[in-house]
DNA sequence: AGAAGTTTCAACCGCTCGGTTGATTAAGTC
DNA sequence: GACTTAATCAACCGAGCGGTTGAAACTTCT
């Protein structure tokens, strides 16, 4: 079983007190502080989140985070090599690629934090958590898609793929500037939802 | 006169050693700061950054930050504020959208340090320094190639324009992906021309 | 040249923050 | 129920960092 952050959880439940109502509960505390890290490093980055903070979101002492992943980095790299399942899974099928551009753009507005992660990951000189497994799936999508003709022939699967990618996460990596322009809130799913829409005619003109 | 950060520098000329001998030199040692500052902010983002290596870059005791700009949020603040010349007269001609896309991404290639200093700010929250007059001025822009037939009428121009700075910027933002992209180094002006290149096909096929 | 003001610097200060320590409490074992 | 082990917490610690201080070095003015 996985929750929200993609970490397992609570794995074996022979013991009488049902998993909620225990009072101390290693399996949950641990997925506390990993949502609350993610959710904290994602929203002021790595450099500028304080662990207090961490803790006091989780609701546990913030020496938990040392007992359970040696300390702030090592959260954070618990946290930034251990997300690649959820993405991975939604590529490569036959679909066309309008779709799956949508798909991205919405993936992108729930997972924010992720999304954010990734792209301050980006910023840092990091090498991000996306695998090149991955990267690489999704420009062989884009090949094929060009080779079945739904995508301009003098384009470069991978320059468009890069493109895209930063399209699609834009209401994440430019929130503010997204904000300035249209005057409304582009966090929203409403947001996403019409922003995904106007991507799809976006690529839509590409063929 | 204005320095690559777009600071007055060295306004008047009337002592006798010229200013490039002088051992002391206000105006100079400013413009050090500042340029060292849009480096290290724009490397590391604003938490991240010691006052201690931007004082080292820039050559000078530390504590001139203090005496120059009021510590270091001062610094940021008259960086974030200040560089709105650049960009913005570029916009608004009568040019074809290609040009402007390419321009976008040529400007993004260099002066490197702005972009990213604007992308952190957009990350974490803050109203990044571009001021609405120059978002509503390309959005305007692009209403007009829109009315010229040089885009498809059933895009939105606010989300177009949020679509393509976040593609034009990709190279930055998104620069480790980049290259776990395409194996090669995105930073490099060779790279930017040919994603500019890319990006213009791209809105070739919008109309 | 000498005074006055400006610019620069080395040393220092206080605080914040991540991490550690050692005690306390709950859970599992026999 | 005693004993062992795991989980949790409050208090403390040292490093690192931004900022300040006070004096020295240079410039300008008269």
């Amino acid at each position: 079983m996985k929750n929200a952050v993609g970490y397992r959880v609570a794995v074996d439940q022979r013991r009488s007190p049902s998993a909620s109502e225990r009072k101390r509960d290693p399996e949950r505390t641990r997925a506390r502080i990993l949502e609350a890290a993610a959710a904290e490093f994602g929203a002021k980055g790595y450099a500028a989140t304080r662990t207090t903070d961490i803790a006091a979101r989780a609701g546990v002492n913030k020496q938990l985070i040392s007992y359970y992943f040696g300390g702030k980095e090592g959260l954070y790299k618990e946290l930034a090599t251990a997300w690649h399942a959820e993405g991975t899974a939604m590529a490569s099928a036959e679909q066309p690629l309008e779709d799956v551009v949508k798909a991205f753009v919405m993936t992108t507005a729930h997972n924010r934090d992720q999304g954010r992660l990734w792209a301050w990951a980006n910023l840092s000189g990091e090498t991000p958590p996306v695998d090149a497994e991955f990267l690489r799936g999704q420009v062989e999508f884009l090949r094929a898609r060009q080779q079945a003709g739904e995508i301009a022939a003098d384009l470069d699967p991978n320059m468009l793929l890069l493109a895209l990618m930063a399209a699609a996460a834009a209401p994440l990596t430019l929130e503010q500037t997204a904000r300035q322009l249209g005057g409304e809130d582009p966090s929203t799913p409403e947001f996403a939802e019409r922003y995904a829409e106007q991507l799809a005619l976006l690529v839509r003109h590409l063929r």
